[in-house]
DNA sequence: CGCGTTTGACCAGCGC
DNA sequence: GCGCTGGTCAAACGCG
């Protein structure tokens, strides 16, 4: 199996919200969005987190696009995806009942919250290459699903980003990939990509 | 030999 | 207390 793929780039704080179950629907994003670097809203109000997510710009929308394009362009996709759509899972501080909760392990309370978010890709193959490298930890079966669940760990010694990804049981071509944590470090694939169009954009500015 | 996967065991919360 | 469940650990194993 493949060890490493990659994933979107790091997960933008913006792409954090709250713990819809699925198919991952927003029922009342207004009454639950909030600033995940800010949980309690206490420092920067100036942001229109209802409005980033559910406004005309459809930002979530448009940012899942935008992944796309970015892993298409980066050529190096193990599997080809005719369709991606963005979900915001969860991230401790509220349920979908707007209850102050904390992320759970294995169904019990966590200590520390990480923002997650997640993302369907309608794919045959269920490893997404990403840009960062991944090391499987397990691999459970999960119930009402025929499909096991996977757990990777980001390689990178001081990251402790994690995703885990299972196939959708009533929809077999769709996979969900759900990301938690943010990346500390850059993602050696994007960067690849990006340098020689940033030098030529640093070349070209100068005319 | 180093790195990554596989897989059974283990842990802890929850419901009964 | 017990079983269920989901998340993690770690030894064994595979591969380049």
């Amino acid at each position: 199996m493949e060890s490493h793929h990659h994933s979107p780039p790091p997960p933008s704080p913006l792409l954090l919200a709250p713990q819809p179950s699925p198919p991952f629907l927003f029922t009342d994003p207004s009454s639950m969005l909030q600033n995940p670097l800010d949980p309690q809203g206490m420092h920067d109000n100036s942001i229109d987190w209802v409005n980033i997510f559910c406004g005309k710009n459809n930002f979530v929308g448009d940012h899942a696009k935008g992944i796309m394009n970015m892993m298409e362009c980066g050529g190096s996709l193990s599997s080809p995806l005719s369709s991606c759509s963005l979900m915001a899972e969860s991230y401790g501080g509220v349920d979908e009942k707007g209850n102050k909760v904390e992320k759970r392990r294995g169904g019990r309370l966590k200590k520390k919250t990480q923002p997650r978010f997640a993302f369907q890709t309608r794919s045959a193959n269920d490893i997404l290459d990403d840009g960062y490298r991944w090391r499987k930890y397990g691999q459970k079966a999960v119930k009402n699903s025929i499909y096991p669940r996977s757990y990777y760990r980001c390689t990178h010694h001081t990251c402790n980003v994690k995703k885990q990804v299972q196939r959708l049981s009533n929809d077999t071509s769709i996979v969900v990939t759900t990301y938690e944590g943010i990346h500390n470090h850059p993602c050696e694939k994007l960067m690849e990509t990006l340098t020689p169009l940033l030098k030529q954009m640093q070349f070209l500015s100068r005319f």
